[in-house]
DNA sequence: AGTTGCCATTGACCTAGGTCAAAAATATTT
DNA sequence: AAATATTTTTGACCTAGGTCAATGGCAACT
């Protein structure tokens, strides 16, 4: 496992410091375990400070008054979260909380907001940062306000057959429940979209593998 | 009307600079004006700079196949759009097109770079820029995913209410129609949402002007 | 091996809201 | 003012998908 100053040399937002400021940044940072489906902090929450995943997985998420929830996005190792929040002062937008066990750092607000301002390089990282943020965000809206759930699943598949570099198949890095949350819809539908897909023979599902068995039609969905 | 320079000061993005490098904002930003309805771009096009509105109001949506339309955000006087694709190089993410006749500054790419990477307040202006957008589309996906029709309706009505400092009645700052693609529904549906509430005695709906009866009732949709 | 608990699947039912078509109300042009 | 075009509203109908409840798998623990 990494040590501290190795996820951040490694990350995305710190990449290109200095030595000296990456010492200076592994400093700041305090590490945090947390157990399998823990809260890392809640909407409205007064932000302090924010996070990044040194180890495990997050997922950043709304709750209806009903209970449902809506999954914004789930962060892996070096992304960092809740920066946002950060910058403005303003309390947390959404909750956060471990899928699996993990390890976090935490950065004070104080002295990242500080490094910013020092480092050109560091406020254009992040620039970077919330710019990708936003266009998955545009991404979000576009499917679930003009597709359809199956649309949504293949649109999910494809992006994890981009990550995973394979097109033949691909292993869901989360349990179903959770991606009904991502993908906005409830378990048991999803749970039929599968089942559906499956006889039309556009994928086969084991477990947590999917086999996609015809990219062309799922490109169309 | 104001002048390029006033408009470029008086943005939230250009705040803080000192007069010359205004100046030199202005000397770089170019003038379009644009007929209502007109096109600014497109999803997909290459990104060569962007824009600024003067005068006016653009919408940024993106299209499903079948020809629906989901508007991702309305932008005023005073704010910068298609800035997301600048700092990436990558294509606009999504359509842009006026909703009135509207006067748009245009930065170029190249410089506007040069700019921010050698001022760091515009910089963080710009972190806070899209720290706010992202705030905003986490709102909208937890609207989109979470609440139904009506109560996205009462969530932009408290939107307005709020912009325009009032609590007894709002202006609709859109064509119905265009209100519709914003919420995520159709022009029939939202006509219904509106007699429905009319008939409850949440509002009363005269025109563009919206009657806001029960502040109360409306905040619990 | 048996028990406990959780997650996934399947069935039955229901409703929010989409679509299509027509009428009515507003704008815009001549 | 008349005529035409554009929005908005209303009615009738239909379906994607949500909810509730029951059942089946599977893993962890004793």
């Amino acid at each position: 496992m990494k040590n501290k100053i190795g996820i951040i040399a490694d990350s995305f937002l710190f990449k290109g410091l200095p030595e000296a400021q990456l010492a200076e940044v592994a400093r700041i940072a305090k590490e945090k375990k947390l157990g399998r489906g823990e809260a890392v902090f809640f909407e409205d929450d007064p932000a302090s400070g924010f996070y990044m995943v040194a180890e495990g997985r997050v997922k950043i998420f709304k709750v209806s008054m009903g209970g449902k929830e809506q999954i914004l996005h789930v962060f892996g190792p070096g992304e960092p979260f809740g920066e946002v929040a950060v910058f403005h002062g303003q309390p947390f937008p959404a909750n956060a909380a471990t899928l699996v066990r993990s390890t976090l750092l935490y950065f004070p607000r104080q002295e990242f907001v500080r490094l910013v301002t020092a480092n050109p390089s560091l406020a254009l990282n992040m620039i970077a940062m919330l710019s990708l943020r936003l266009r998955r965000f545009a991404n979000q809206i576009e499917n679930l306000s003009l597709k359809e759930v199956p649309g949504r699943l293949a649109s999910y598949l494809r992006y994890l057959a981009e990550e995973q570099a394979r097109d033949d198949r691909v292993v869901l890095d989360l349990p179903k429940g959770q991606l009904a949350s991502l993908l906005g819809t409830s378990p048991e539908t999803l749970s039929r979209i599968f089942a559906r897909m499956s006889e039309e023979g556009l994928i086969r599902v084991q477990g947590k593998t999917i086999h996609l068995l015809d990219m062309e039609r799922l490109r169309e969905r």
